[in-house]
DNA sequence: GCGACAG
DNA sequence: ATCTTGTCGC
């Protein structure tokens, strides 16, 4: 399974990129039928030395917000971040988050990119393989690709352009705030993915399961 | 060769 | 991501 290929990857840039490419090729880019309840929120922390981390997974039920479970794994961290690389540096923590919940999600937003990937392998897509669950790249910044200015007020939005590939959609959620990144995880169209977060940003930045997943992950480390 | 570069 | 205080704006 794809499990042990990331547990036992004895790390190899080459090798890793590889991987990433034959699983690209399995990312479903549209709407799955979905009868959405229950939203997951995942993050990671990393500790001051690095090589510690603790992942957090929150899950709301919607459209009450109403939490309905949570669980957070701490663990070592053997990978460096390298831009491109970071599921497999991440999803060894929050594979065993979600494996610890009592519920199962149907829907999981990820703190970082989906497909807006250089091969189109984010971890929020190499986290959908894992789970076989619909799931959305949220992030905070810029991989990759290129959009044209956004405008300032909620919701204005703009695509995320690498080569001849829309690989996402940058949109603004707050009023003069920073733009979030979204992108297709798996088994979500673009159009479906931005609506959820559209739905899930009322009163934030972030997607209030995400936002609920980085205050549960805490500053790792620093306590 | 040089710059960019999720978290 | 993390190191870090106060401060300006919605």
């Amino acid at each position: 399974m794809i499990i042990d290929q990331l547990h036992d990857f004895n790390f190899s840039f080459s090798e890793a990129i590889k991987l990433q490419n034959n699983l690209a090729s399995k990312i479903i880019r549209e709407d799955q039928p979905l009868d959405v309840k229950l939203i997951a929120g995942v993050d990671v922390s990393i500790g001051r030395q690095g090589s510690t981390g603790r992942a957090a997974v929150v899950v709301m039920h919607y459209p009450s917000f109403e939490i309905a479970a949570s669980s957070v794994y701490e663990g070592e961290v053997n990978i460096p971040y390298i831009p491109g690389l970071l599921s497999f540096r991440e999803l060894p923590l929050i594979i065993p988050t979600i494996e610890r919940l009592n519920v199962v999600p149907d829907l999981f937003i990820v703190d970082g990119q989906g497909i807006a990937h250089p091969r189109r392998l984010g971890i929020a897509s190499h986290l959908g393989l894992f789970t076989g669950k619909p799931t959305i790249g949220c992030a905070k910044s810029r991989l990759c690709g290129e959009h044209a200015e956004v405008g300032m007020h909620v919701g204005d939005s703009e695509f995320l352009v690498h080569g001849d590939d829309v690989i996402g959609k940058v949109v603004r959620t707050k009023k003069g705030c920073k733009l979030i990144y979204i992108s297709i995880g798996h088994r979500i169209s673009l159009e479906t993915a931005l609506n959820w977060v559209l739905k899930l940003c009322k009163t934030h930045r972030l997607p209030e399961p995400v936002r609920q997943a980085h205050m549960a992950a805490g500053r790792y480390g620093t306590q």
